[in-house]
DNA sequence: TTGTAAGCGTTATCAG
DNA sequence: CTGATAACGCTTACAA
């Protein structure tokens, strides 16, 4: 088999009659050396012609920088975070670095540390929306050198971080839901375990429920999948002697779930039952009755944890980035009687 | 600044007393170069007192391989787009390879040749649901080395593809809308250009409705935000003296918003007019009236795609692997009467 | 069973 | 402005 070697910089400084310094300097166009234009040309054109690409494993390995990052996310899906990652890689469009992709969950429950799987090429890490990435990051970082912000509804007082304060979009939710009337809020929510530990969401529920004089009520879900939902959701509706007159869900796709589980019982969304959601996904806004939400700020999210990171990896001793973002409740038809 | 260098290889072997070779070999353990226990436990040892990782760009450099393959979609936003990436990403865990995801518009706007850019450092591409993936590749392929396979909707006969075939797909939702006795049916779709070419569902539709003697009539949309689709479809309803009675949309998003639209003009869905997506995104099934949609075979196209990958990358002369999926007519209530 | 040494394709540092 | 030459951290013949 006759497998051509991709063609090396030498080959084309040979090509151009140069050195391999010159090639170089003219392909990565520094332009602080200072390089005959016609030189230049000859070396492009030599480029060119037999088809070099400039290797970046090489350059890599000998500059110590990767122009990748990785995105760290935990692979329940939900449409938010698809929705954020999509926006960060749009943000991130034309800054030179790659996006990896990393299932945080994988990450923490495979292979023992010294596993090849755990150094990743990469400048900085961002990790959305996992309580779990403090403490994994430690343990896969122990030199705690690499470059780290976390982004939404959980972060550590240490580290950089862009978070969003789910705790008080909650709160304004419950109380949205109390001011219009509804007095028997159900939460619905996957049940907190080692896995999934109970957020910001849930003691800013019960608190609110709490102050208000209210019963706290759940439907406890198995998993986040719609038909999870819908089942769990029409089954608790339908078998209640104490039917809801609100369901407050833990996002927004279990709010799609929800929504269909009060249409399977018959009731009215908005009029027998309020629903609420969180994350605000625009699809929510985009139903016959459209859902209440805590509408999340993917954009400045995303605009400022690429701020911070990228300073962070130009210059690692700069001080702490924090910044905690303030959700935004989105009152729409669902919570309107 | 104090900034400790990672540890290398070569400070493990130090540490523990043996030669690079030793840690490489325990490291790897290949387990075919036989090592002496006691060595190996101390070497192991070793490596997890002082915290090390190996490079894997070094590695990269002298092997070739980078452990890592390109996942190029366009980046308009799309559900289904967005849980292909999520499902072959679920495929591919426990294999050891990264996905990198980029932006092929993006490739192919930005740039010349030379770009350092253009050369990722991956074993393999996998490209889904565009056809400039086919040209863009040869493009930054000169030397075309690089395993290459498409999925969905778009594919070229000289490479590895999975593909699905829409076409069908479009022709069994159009009859079966027929069928059920619809005339009036109307396309909504982006206006086609040159960086939206009509597709094979826009040749399928008017195939279809030119057989059944029927006129073709569309929406063109702008763009495919949920807005646009609404605004849209909405003032074509409310405006035109012809009134539809069955929409077919270009995806399932698509299909959300024109949902949206018949509410918007006081229609019923199913029953004034009927909605047809295509995709099979959940979300479409989980509406007071689910909407009938074209569904694509995500997980087998996923794995497909990842073992014809996987065996290119282990064999480039393998014989060309091609396989059509059949997309399924899930037939819903927004199609009936 | 273990060590030595030659690269892999760059960038960076100095001399010319 | 140009050209040797030394890293970068690792894999892999080849020796010992």
């Amino acid at each position: 088999m006759l497998l051509k070697k991709r063609p090396t910089r030498d080959d084309v400084a040979r090509a151009a009659g140069v050195s391999g310094w010159t090639v170089s300097n003219v392909l990565n166009g520094s332009s602080l050396a200072s390089i005959r234009e016609e030189t230049r040309v000859r070396v492009l054109a030599a480029a060119e012609e037999i088809g070099y690409r400039p290797n970046n494993t090489a350059r890599a390995l000998v500059t110590g920088r990767f122009s990748s990052i990785a995105f760290w996310m935990c692979f329940d899906y939900s449409q938010h975070r698809a929705h954020v990652l999509h926006r960060m890689k749009q943000q991130m469009a034309g800054s030179g670095f790659e996006i990896i992709i990393r299932d945080i969950e994988q990450e923490l429950n495979t292979a023992p540390n010294t596993s090849r799987s755990f150094h990743l090429p990469v400048d900085g890490i961002i990790v959305l929306d996992t309580d779990t990435a403090g403490p994994a990051f430690s343990r896969l970082n122990p030199s705690a050198s690499i470059p780290f912000v976390s982004m939404g509804g959980y972060w550590t007082e240490e580290r950089d971080c862009v978070g969003v304060d789910l705790y008080a979009g909650t709160v304004d939710a419950i109380t949205h839901l109390i001011e219009s009337g509804r007095r028997n809020i159900v939460y619905i929510t996957p049940q907190p375990n080692k896995h999934w530990p109970a957020d910001t969401r849930m003691a800013a529920y019960e608190k609110t429920m709490r102050e208000a004089g209210l019963e706290t009520r759940f439907i406890w879900l198995p998993d986040l999948s719609l038909a999870s939902v819908r089942k769990a959701s029409s089954e608790y509706l339908r078998d209640t002697a104490n039917k809801p007159d609100a369901l407050f869900c833990h996002n927004d796709d279990v709010a799609l779930g929800a929504y269909r589980a009060i249409c399977d019982v018959g009731a009215t969304v908005g009029h027998d039952i309020a629903l609420v959601g969180c994350d605000g996904i625009e699809e929510c806004d985009y139903l016959a009755c459209p859902i209440t939400t805590i509408s999340q700020p993917i954009d400045e999210m995303c605009a400022l944890a690429w701020e911070f990171l990228a300073r962070r990896i130009e210059e690692p001793d700069c001080p702490l980035q924090q910044r905690i973002l303030k959700p935004k409740l989105v009152v729409r038809a669902s919570t309107q009687p």
